[in-house]
DNA sequence: TTGTACGCGTTATCAT
DNA sequence: ATGATAACGCGTACAA
C-alpha cells in the first residue's frame, strides 16, 4: 500500500530537535557559517537520520533566487522537430549552467494557451533568467520578459526594437554572402535560392547575404519561398525552382536539411550533383555528411552558441551587462558543389 | 540607463493600499471568492497600476503544489540529439499537461554533476511530478524519485525492481517480432541484426523479438551490437554484418535512423535493396520516408505516448494509483523488405 | 559559537 | 462581504 501521496517531509525545524539544537544552527551547516565540530556531527546524523531535503520553494522565497534559468523555445513544431542544432544548442548551455550550479528547465511555447502559462512561470520567481531562442518579432513572452525586467539572452539577433538585452549568433547574411559568391565563383550562370523562415532573423538574412553576393545578377524569380527549415520544404522548393528556370546550375539552399530534399528533387530529375547543378546548404548539421555528395554549406557552432548563451545570462544575473557577441561561422567546403 | 537588474515587484500587499482593502480580500480576487463589485473593480484597477504579479514561489509555498511537473531526459547525447521520438513525446506530454494548467519543465541529465542537481531540483518542491524518459538500470535519479515518493511515470519499462510506479510504451518484442517474421515469410534465407542500445529497454526487448521471432534459425553470429539509435552506428553495424556473412539477405535494423546508416553501406556495396536484401527499420520515424526505398517498420505513435504519460503523472497527482498502458504499435509495410 | 526573532509573499481560517 | 492573523519553510541580522 505504498502511498505516494501527501509524504511529509522533514524541515529544519525537525532536524533541529532530533540534534537538540536551535534551527539557525543547523541553518548554519546548510550554508556556509561558523559551528561547533560537535554541532555539526550531530546536525548531520539527524539530517540523514530524518531524511531531511531542502524545500527550495522556501529557500526562494527568501533569497530571491532560484538558481535556474528557462531555456525557451518558441515554436517547438518546426524547432524541436526538425532544426538539428536546437538540441546541440541546448546541451551547450546546459553544460555552461551546469558548471554555475543554475539549473536549465527547458519551456516549450506551442499554443496560445502555453504562453500564457509560461509568461506566469517566468513571473513567478521560479528563474533568474531566460534564453530565448528564435523569438518572432511582437511575440508575447518577449514583451512579457521586457516588463519584468528579467535578464534574459537571446539566440539569433533580437527582434525589433529590443532594449538592451544582449544576443548571440552568428554572421547569417556575411557567411551566405561568402558561400555563395564562392559558388558563383564556380562558374555558375543561373543561381537560385531556396529560402525558409523568411520571418525569423536568420532566414532573413541569409536571403539578404544571397541577394549581396549576386549583386546585379540576382534575379527575384530565382528564389522559392518555403515556411520551414525541413526536408518537405527543400523538396518544394526545388520542384518550384526547376520548373521556373530548367536551366538553373546553381543552389542556395536555406538550411542543410532544405538541401537534403532539394537533392533528392534533383537525382529524380536527372540532374546530376555538383557536375550539373552545384548545391549548398547552411548549419553543417548531420545532414550534411549523410547526403551523397556530401553538402558544402556553413559550419553553425550550436554547442558554443548555447554555452555563450547561457553565460550572458549569467552575467546579467550578476550585474553585469554583457554586449552581444556574434561567433565565426567558416565555410566548409565539400563535394556538392 | 535601463536597470535589468533588482527591480522590487509589487506585492499583495501594495495592491491591497492602492486598492484601500485588506490583502485577504486581494487574495479573493485572484482566486475565486465572494467580493463585492466594487472592490473587485477597485482592485483590479490597483493590480493593472502598480503592475502586479503574484510570486509563484511563496504560492507555492503555502500551498504546497507547483501545477509543474519534469520532463525527465537522461544522457542527452544520444537522445536530444539523435532520438527522432523524443521531440514528438514532450510535445505530447506538453499539449496533455497544458490542458491540465501545468508547467512543463523538462531537465535534461548530462553529467554527473547535472544528476546531483536534478535531485535537488526535484526535491525542492518544484515539481509535483516528474515524467522519465529511457531511464537506465540504477539510475541515481530513479533512486531519488522513488525515495521522494514523487508521482512519476516512466516511458518504456520500468528500470529494475521498480515499485508501483506506472509506465507507457508500446510492445517492443512483440512488434519486433512480428515484423521480422513477415520478413522471414518473403523468404529470406540469412537474416542479421544490428542491435542498439541494448542497456535500455527497448533495445533489449527489440533484440529479444528478432531472436523469438527467428526461433531455431537464429544465429547470434548475425547480431551486430551497436551503442546507440543513430545513423553512424548503422553504418558500422551494417559493415560488420557484411563482412560476417557476405551472402545475408535481410535485416532488421533497431530503428530508423540505424536502418538509414545500413542502407548507405548496401548501396555502397552494390547490394540492391530490396532485390538482394530486405531491409526494415523500426519507429516510423521522419527517416523511414526519405530514404530510397522508404523504410518498412513498426509505427511508434510518439506524441500518443508522451500524452499517455502526462495523463499518468497528473491521475498520480491527483491521488488516483494508474496502471501501466502499453500503446499498439503496428507495422506499416514499405518498399525496403 | 549559538539562539531568538523577524521577514519573504501568499493563502486560508476565523471572526466580524 | 471583509479584515485580522496564523501558517508555509527557510535565511539572517542581532543579541547573547
Amino acid at each position: 500500500m505504498a502511498r505516494t501521496q501527501p509524504q511529509k517531509r522533514a524541515t529544519v525545524h525537525d532536524v533541529a530537535a532530533a540534534a537538540g539544537v536551535s534551527r539557525g544552527t543547523v541553518s548554519r551547516v546548510l550554508n556556509g557559517g561558523y559551528v561547533s565540530a560537535a554541532s555539526r556531527a550531530a546536525i548531520e546524523a539527524a539530517i540523514a537520520d530524518v531524511g531531511y531535503v531542502p524545500n527550495t520553494a522556501a529557500r526562494n522565497l527568501v533569497r530571491r533566487r532560484s538558481q535556474a534559468v528557462g531555456f525557451l523555445t518558441l515554436e517547438p513544431h518546426s524547432l524541436l522537430l526538425e532544426d538539428p542544432n536546437i538540441g546541440a544548442i541546448m546541451l551547450g548551455a546546459n553544460e555552461e549552467l551546469s558548471i554555475a550550479d543554475h539549473q536549465m528547465v527547458s519551456l516549450v511555447v506551442d499554443s496560445a494557451r502555453d504562453t500564457e502559462r509560461v509568461a506566469r512561470y517566468l513571473s513567478g520567481g521560479f528563474v533568474d533568467g531566460a534564453i530565448v531562442v528564435s523569438a518572432r518579432t511582437h511575440d508575447p513572452i518577449t514583451r512579457v520578459i521586457g516588463a519584468l525586467g528579467l535578464p534574459a539572452t537571446f539566440v539569433g539577433h533580437p527582434p525589433d526594437l529590443s532594449r538592451d538585452t544582449p544576443w548571440v549568433g552568428i554572421d547569417n547574411a556575411g557567411s551566405a554572402r561568402a558561400l555563395v559568391t564562392r559558388l558563383a565563383a564556380g562558374g555558375r550562370r543561373r543561381i537560385g535560392m531556396i529560402a525558409a523562415a523568411l520571418d525569423r532573423d536568420s532566414g532573413a538574412d541569409r536571403l539578404a547575404g544571397f541577394r549581396a553576393a549576386l549583386g546585379d545578377r540576382f534575379d527575384a524569380g530565382l528564389v522559392a519561398e518555403v515556411p520551414l527549415y525541413d526536408y518537405a520544404s527543400g523538396v518544394k522548393g526545388m520542384r518550384e525552382l526547376l520548373s521556373r528556370e530548367p536551366a538553373i546550375d546553381g543552389v542556395f539552399a536555406a538550411s542543410d536539411a532544405v538541401a537534403a530534399g532539394a537533392l533528392e528533387v534533383l537525382r529524380d530529375a536527372g540532374r546530376a550533383v555538383p557536375a550539373d547543378v552545384g548545391l549548398v546548404g547552411f548549419d553543417d548539421s548531420s545532414w550534411a555528411l549523410r547526403t551523397q555528395p556530401p553538402l558544402s554549406t556553413v559550419h553553425q557552432p550550436a554547442r558554443e552558441v548555447g554555452a555563450v548563451a547561457a553565460d550572458l545570462v549569467l552575467r546579467q544575473i550578476n550585474g553585469d551587462h554583457p554586449d552581444p557577441v556574434v561567433l565565426p561561422s567558416p565555410i566548409v567546403w565539400r563535394d556538392s558543389a
